[in-house]
DNA sequence: TGACCCTACATTTTT
DNA sequence: TGTAGGGTCA
């Protein structure tokens, strides 16, 4: 039995009505997941749909992920046959079932950004054309916006958003389709697109999904482009029971593709839709919550939800004017020192910016005050270079049309192959309509009818090489060879190994490390996977590269948790600092002066923002900030202006008294302070003492995890000795040794090691 | 081919 | 101010 008892009556009501159109507006914090998680495990158990039948899209894998195990719990079946999955995801593994529709074939690689970048550049390389001229960044944008809007070549568009051969990269795009065709790619846009094409020239496949998925619900739908819009609507179609749940308060997207007419007009598309609102808030405390009603209700493009709590009352607000940034910063270690021997884990705790430029600040303040934090976001783990090498060799395994892989390898290590005799041969595969890789397989084999492309002997012979390694492990991949032997073998047997040995640096010992994590990642998917092959690992890393590496927004004991707005949204934290809330900061100068729209989505972000924290919220500026290497004078966020007086109190640090500023701002609507304001805190809490209260935290809440001496075992190399540890937390670096002998340095936030 | 210097540039980044 | 990417030189 599916328990309803914990629901309100509109997340009932949202469970209950399975059938139809129906759209569920969830506001920050209304339990929306609940909701959801219930509804679908209504339909399993109460409903007695098979799991086969139904079909949940959300945007990140964790979302999907989150679900899953939250649905596992509460149902008694096995949860294996449902469809829980990234838009991106569903339309990958669909394609490569119905590949064979669209010309494609089932191997096919996934382009990420970066790839994609890399074409748009060698397409005005190309073109003789310099990357001054014309911002390869720019025909991405086009393209991405085509795709966006469901556009694929040749496609007739109801309603605008198509191409249009006037348009400056029209060619471009042409061309860049064709040429990830000849990859047998797809780019992320493309995997959506595809799907639409596909539905759209063969009606029976397309019924033939429509039959299968009888319920079908959508996650973020304030997130979802016009292509996943239709890609839905072609879906539903037969029988309609489509559930989107979304915000349009939240809806922080909109660069990115996300239109927000797919809230505001999806009653147009199903008139008989069911709108339930979930209004009631049970994260956050009343204050908080009214705050962040009264500045969003200042935006016009909404639906409009009318957001209430029986929580608390709770603290005020407490806005911080700081002297400068850096101020700014120290005032967040210092108040995070001082919640934490309130009694506040420091997980507890979040500090959210506009800008990633924002964290280098904030991070130095921590480190001085000796707090550990955790950075979200930031380079990823498998944007590491070495990292793209190695999965690049096991990317043209699988499919050997993958030039952009094939190029970035060919003289990794050095082959004798420059970039003057890889043009050559690009410009071969271009004319013979092939790829790269025939082309060097052909010369290798029968190099006379290639007497016109000239090469050396000993290039040659190492193309030859090259060309017979490849196929030995495509071999052993045909033959359902584990993956991790298969990588092994590459990253030995290429030289990679050796190449990157050769070097002493620590550098070079990192990145052997990541190749190290990089066996685990692939040791690890083949516990885990059904049926672990190359090919599905690769498709998992491309589509969820947040694996055990990353765990992304999940916080962490005794780490502070630092990230971008867009990087909070769906966390909740007790304690949360929004910083640089100022004009020009947030909302960004970008938005500012670039009319309404955009500065309604920066008041989503602020909402998102605000409505992160459950008890006390800090809304921090500075006075002054070093912008673009000058001191810039913002003033206040015109979002404080927007919180009713009555719910915060307005503090003013004393910076360092030898170099303040006088206190008041040239125009603007910003109210030289009000005294009296202040009087909310004890009076020595008025004049912050940046100095005197820097954290002590206790000393053993900084000791690295593997102090030198301990007996640990690494899921790999089994038991050791740490024979040298430096740093503590996230930068926390290990030398074991281990019982064979054997040597290593791991970074510890990496690697899989535990006590013994 | 790598190391170094210079200069241009500077939101957000679920997939 | 910080840095990434391009250009240059050894």
């Amino acid at each position: 039995m599916i328990k309803l008892d914990s629901l309100n009556p509109v997340q009932k009501q949202a469970v209950l009505n399975t059938d139809g159109p129906v759209m569920i507006l969830a506001g920050a914090g209304s339990g929306k997941t609940k909701t959801l998680v219930t509804r679908i495990s209504y339909l399993l158990e109460e409903k007695n749909v098979s799991a086969h039948q139904l079909l949940a899209l959300t945007f990140s894998n964790k979302a999907a992920r989150e679900m899953r195990e939250r649905i596992a719990h509460e149902v008694s079946m096995d949860v294996g046959a449902l469809q829980i999955t990234t838009f991106h995801a569903f339309c990958a593994k669909l394609l490569r079932s119905e590949a064979n529709y669209l010309g494609l074939s089932r191997n096919f690689t996934i382009y990420d950004e970066g790839e994609s970048k890399a074409i748009a550049k060698s397409l005005l390389e190309r073109r003789g054309i310099s990357t001054k001229e014309i911002n390869p960044y720019d025909i991405l944008t086009y393209i991405d916006s085509l795709k966006n809007n469901g556009y694929y070549p040749g496609r007739v568009m109801q309603d605008g958003g198509g191409a249009e051969p006037s348009d400056e990269f029209f060619g471009y795009f042409e061309e860049y389709e064709s040429e990830l065709h000849r990859a047998n790619a797809l780019d992320f846009g493309g995997l959506i697109t595809a799907v639409i094409q596909l539905f759209e020239k063969f009606p029976d496949v397309l019924s033939r999904y429509q039959n299968r998925f009888v319920y079908v619900l959508v996650d973020e739908y304030q997130d979802t482009n016009r292509a996943q819009f239709e890609l839905i609507k072609m879906l539903c179609g037969k029988r309609r029971n489509i559930c989107v749940v979304g915000d349009e308060d939240q809806s922080i997207y909109s660069w990115r593709g996300a239109d927000i007419r797919n809230i505001l007009d999806f009653e147009k598309v199903w008139p008989d839709v069911k709108v339930l609102k979930l209004e009631q808030n049970y994260r956050s405390s009343k204050t908080i919550i009214e705050a962040a009603s009264c500045v969003i209700e200042k935006n016009t493009m909404r639906k409009g939800k009318h957001m209430w709590t029986d929580n608390p009352e709770g603290d005020a607000i407490e806005i911080v004017e700081c002297f400068n940034d850096k101020d700014e910063a120290e005032f967040i270690a210092n108040e995070s020192a001082k919640l934490y021997r309130a009694g506040v884990p420091y997980k507890e705790m979040a500090v959210f910016y506009r800008s990633n430029a924002q964290a280098r600040q904030i991070e130095d303040a921590l480190r001085k005050s000796k707090i550990n934090y955790r950075v979200v976001g930031g380079v990823k783990f498998y944007e590491r270079k070495e990292i793209k090498d190695m999965l690049s060799y096991l990317r043209l395994i699988i499919n050997s049309k993958d030039s952009l892989a094939l190029s970035r390898i060919i003289n990794v290590p050095a082959r004798g192959v420059g970039a003057t005799s890889l043009r050559k041969l690009e410009v071969e595969a271009v004319n013979s309509n092939t790829s790269l890789w025939d082309i060097i397989e052909k010369i290798v084999d029968h190099a006379g009818e290639f007497a016109h492309i000239k090469l050396s002997a000993k290039i040659k012979s190492s193309l030859s090489e090259f060309v017979t390694l490849i196929n030995e492990l495509r071999v052993l991949d045909q033959n359902k060879v584990k993956p991790s032997t298969i990588y092994e073998k590459a990253l030995h047997e290429s030289g990679y190994y050796a190449f990157l040995k050769a070097n002493k640096d620590y550098e070079t010992l990192a990145r052997l490390e990541n190749l190290d994590e990089l066996l685990n990642a692939i040791t690890q998917f083949e516990d885990s996977a059904e049926v672990p092959t190359l090919s599905g690992f690769l498709e998992t890393i491309t589509l969820d590269s947040n694996t055990e590496f990353d765990e992304g927004a999940r916080a962490v004991d005794g780490e502070i948790s630092l990230m971008t707005v867009h990087g909070a949204k769906g966390l909740e934290f007790t304690h949360a600092f929004v910083v640089g809330a100022e004009e020009n900061v947030f909302p960004s100068y970008r938005s500012v002066d670039s009319g309404e729209i955009a500065m309604e989505e920066e008041r989503r972000l602020f909402y998102v923002a605000m409505t992160r924290a459950m008890i006390k919220l800090y809304i921090t500026f500075a006075q002054g900030r070093m912008l673009f290497g000058q001191v810039k004078f913002n003033g206040p966020s015109r979002f404080i202006d927007e919180i009713p007086e009555k719910l915060y109190s307005w503090k003013k640090l004393k910076g360092h008294q030898e170099d303040r500023y006088d206190n008041s701002f040239s125009g603007g609507n910003y109210d030289p302070y009000d005294q009296s304001q202040e009087s909310y805190y004890d009076s020595d809490e008025v004049v912050y003492q940046v100095k005197e209260t820097a954290a002590q935290p206790p000393k053993t809440y900084h000791q690295p995890k593997f102090p030198k001496g301990s007996k640990v075992v690494h899921s790999l190399y089994g038991a050791g000795l740490v024979e040298s540890s430096e740093g503590a937390g996230a930068e926390e670096k290990v030398q074991i040794k281990f019982t064979d002998g054997n040597r290593k340095k791991f970074m510890v936030k990496f690697a899989p090691i535990v006590l013994a």
